[in-house]
RNA sequence: GCCCUGGUGGUGCAGCCCGGUUAACAUCGUCGGCUGUCGCCCGACGGACGCGGGUUCAAAUCCCGCCCAGGGCGCCA
């Protein structure tokens, strides 16, 4: 049969050739169905003894689910087929026979849900279901949408190496690997080069890109690799400048989420709230007076706990009927921000850094950096580092540096908190955690 | 790294507390029956106690260790 025929199910009419996974069969007897699916969509291939080519007739109980089949017939209205139409096959080709039984069952959640951690074995099985591809087309249509934005804006994308000398922060943990015999490690983060960038005088870059985390986290939350949507920008005159940035950025991706996914926010039961601008910012010192009238005690110049912060969200969605807030000016404290933040003018306990949160779980991490060499290089000292190791970094301050600033938001965290999904591993192609690295 | 919960046919679960029958049920698979199914239906059959050690006449069940999973904490996007 002739593929380059065949057309998407759910524009096939008339005389058509259709070709997908055989998602059921019911054997009547006298009369057969086969439930086809492909992308598009899924069709009932209806076929009656005598009325079909006994060759077709004879083939179908032979068929195994998610077998691939090709299918030519006619496609006809029919009001006793739930789907309204149904194909009348002329000719069945076997183009690759599944085996049985399956290993997983991906298509019917209700019935029997194959836990996660199976369906990550067959990822390639699960991702049939047209659940999963709802959810990475939703993840495809944030990740273009902010390629779109950012250049809309005059950024331009940069790809910044993933192999690394040295690690960025001090607090997460480093992958090692052997680069001929010496040490590198993969990047945590493309934060020194986008900064680097900054030196270059490119005034405005962005990354969508892996990084890596090596830490043993058993949460629903976290991953050892994940995509971070990463910018950077001069001439900025305060950290707003970057908050107003990642808004824009937010509210254009979810718009554009609502306007193109319709039909999967509709298979996934989703309803988008659409967030306004400007979002609610709320100073962590200010966090800590609200959180104590609510009769919790947060420890001062400390980051908040995972618990105070959705107890914040809470609040938060309550007053103002936003999912999103910031939460800014963090604290200078020995185990809060990293060297690189720019502490505030007059107040230097606390820094212009700043999270981003959506329905409660920390979406992107930001803020204003210290451009001015030498209060870097001291703030270096001042978090125990050795400015030498850092060498390479500290030379980008030293020949001219534009005040810059910029964030790093995780896609699949974006994508978990969007459809509400209960596991970041569901939004994750491929997800890497402590224990998997297959497939 | 620590804490909690769990691991039983291909998949999902019951049984475990209180040791002893053919390890139940659903789904799935194979075969048979059925001319409009669409979570098809009906019948037959098939298939399982995470790994290692211990207690016992006897272990899915009790004890110890390990591995894995889910969740929580730390930490983080």
């Amino acid at each position: 049969m002739d593929l380059a025929r065949r057309i998407p199910i759910r524009d096939a009419k008339g005389k058509a050739i259709v070709a997908g996974f055989v998602e059921e069969i019911r054997d009547l007897k006298n009369i057969r169905f086969l439930v086809l699916r492909d992308r598009s969509g899924i069709l009932q291939v209806t076929a009656k003894h005598g009325e079909v080519p006994e060759e077709v007739f004879s083939q179908i109980p032979s068929l195994t689910r998610e077998s691939v089949v090709c299918v030519e017939g006619l496609i006809v209205k029919s009001p006793i087929a739930k789907l309204g139409r149904e194909l009348i096959p002329s000719k069945i080709e076997v183009l690759s026979k599944a085996e049985t039984p399956l290993p997983i069952e991906f298509l019917r959640p209700e019935i029997v849900k194959t836990a996660l951690d199976k369906r990550l074995d067959y990822r390639f099985l699960d991702l049939r279901s047209p659940k999963s591809y709802a959810i990475f087309k939703i993840q495809d249509v944030l990740s273009d949408a902010a390629h779109r934005f950012f250049k809309e804006e005059g950024f331009i994308e940069i790809h910044t190496s993933k192999l690394v000398a040295q690690a960025t922060e001090s607090g997460a943990n480093v992958f090692q690997v052997d680069y001929f015999g010496r040490d590198a490690y993969l990047a945590q983060s493309p934060q020194f080069y986008k900064q680097m960038m900054m030196a270059a005088g490119f005034e405005k870059v962005f990354e969508i890109a892996p990084v890596f985390r090596a830490e043993k986290h058993h949460t629903p939350r976290h991953l050892c690799e994940y995509t971070s949507i990463d910018f950077e920008m001069s001439y900025i005159s305060g950290p707003e400048d970057i908050m107003e940035v990642l808004e824009k950025l937010v509210i254009f991706a979810l718009g554009e989420v609502q306007r193109r996914c319709k039909s999967e926010l509709e298979l996934l039961k989703v309803k988008v709230e659409m967030p306004e601008a400007p979002f609610p910012k709320i100073t962590l010192r200010k966090a800590y007076t609200i959180l104590e009238e609510k009769g919790v005690k947060p420890p001062y110049m400390e980051d908040l706990e995972s618990e105070h912060e959705r107890l914040l969200a809470s609040i938060i969605k309550e007053e103002t009927g936003s999912d999103f807030f910031f939460l800014t000016e963090y604290a200078w404290a020995p185990d809060s921000r990293p060297f690189y933040v720019m502490r505030k003018e007059n107040e230097p306990d606390w820094t212009y850094a700043f999270d981003l949160f959506y329905k409660g779980l920390e979406l992107t991490t930001g803020g204003q950096r210290e451009h001015r060499y030498e209060k870097l290089k001291e703030q270096c000292k001042l978090k125990g580092l050795e400015p030498e190791d850092f060498r390479f970094y500290l030379d980008f301050f030293r020949y001219g540096m534009p005040p810059h600033g910029g964030s790093g938001t995780g896609l699949e965290r974006f994508t978990m908190q969007l459809l509400n999904l209960s596991n970041i591993r569901e939004a994750t192609l491929l997800p890497r955690d402590p224990e998997r690295l297959i497939p």
